[in-house]
DNA sequence: TGTGATTTATTGAATATTCAAGAAATTCGT
DNA sequence: ACGAATTTCTTGAATATTCAATAAATCACA
């Protein structure tokens, strides 16, 4: 059994700290202005960057990297908010396609100065350039090896 | 307003994506292994750490980084496991001394090993020395700047 | 073509978290 | 010492997330 040296271990709390904090804080900003998580401003943070400004729904949870049951719930959400709505894919009939609406589109525009804002208050405001640099590299490698994760590539366990 | 630069937003997505996928990774592996959550797993560890096993309500949500709400839940639920009790301070008739049991100890030796490796492999394994020395000093730029928020140092707001 | 395996998306129940409110004890300032 | 303000912790309701189960459509391929 392999421990963690002290460095790691000094390492990982502090990165455990800065990930609560941090979450905490988007979730509070974003929920005070827009009255909605974090998570669910990406969701239409990322349709809003999308041509046509709709994804399939396993599309979207493969991008923003949530399982497929919270994205329905999330979006069954953003649905009575009027922000999203759900059509048919007309390729696939088992396939939604999760649609930004007009409605949706303005509250992405006018919340997002205030959710960047505070990304950069507390991220990049604070990192020079080269961390920034070495912030991105090393959430690659960490989500490069959760993305592909060894237990879902055995064969005999399926 | 300010916006990201690319290489802000590009650093922003792979963060967003490594810390999501990471939370979710853990959760799964202590829920499997444990029946906790991560968070409750932190609490039982960090008391576990502590001299006397034991620490007051606060101080071990300061730790933590979480509400006080949210302890007051976790503990309540841990101490349905029978892996925490709860104590009145001897010298603040208000408070609780959350106190790590027997129980609770031989769990979180019982379940660190797992843990611990799944925190390797998903990242200290992936990592070079000099990027876990940088995650931990990024980590702490980004942690002190939340813990410290401007916002909560304004006198004319309280 | 037909059939079993897979993929897509949703649902409801169980669990966890947030938020606002509140009770009790302590501290502060005079 | 007194009352107001603060601190500590808990609670219940509203919301969010996970998990397992499900239905429906598509795919693989003999």
């Amino acid at each position: 059994m392999k421990w963690l040296t002290d460095e790691e271990q000094s390492a990982w709390r502090a990165f455990l700290h800065a990930t609560t904090l941090l979450e905490d804080h988007l979730d509070r900003q974003l929920q005070r202005d827009a009255g909605i998580p974090h998570m669910y401003y990406a969701l239409l943070s990322t349709l809003s960057e999308t041509p046509g400004r709709s994804m399939r729904m396993t599309e979207l949870a493969e991008q923003t990297k949530i399982t497929r049951s919270r994205l329905s719930h999330a979006v069954a959400r953003l649905e009575g908010n009027g922000w999203v709505r759900r059509e048919n894919c007309p390729t696939d009939r088992r396939g939604q396609v999760c649609v930004l609406t007009d409605e949706g589109f303005a509250e992405v525009e006018r919340t997002a100065p205030g959710h960047v804002t505070a990304v950069r208050a507390a991220i990049f405001d604070r990192l020079s350039p080269e961390q920034t640099r070495q912030l991105e590299e090393i959430s690659r490698v960490i989500a490069e090896g959760l993305h592909h994760p060894a237990s879902a590539d055995v064969p005999w366990q399926r």
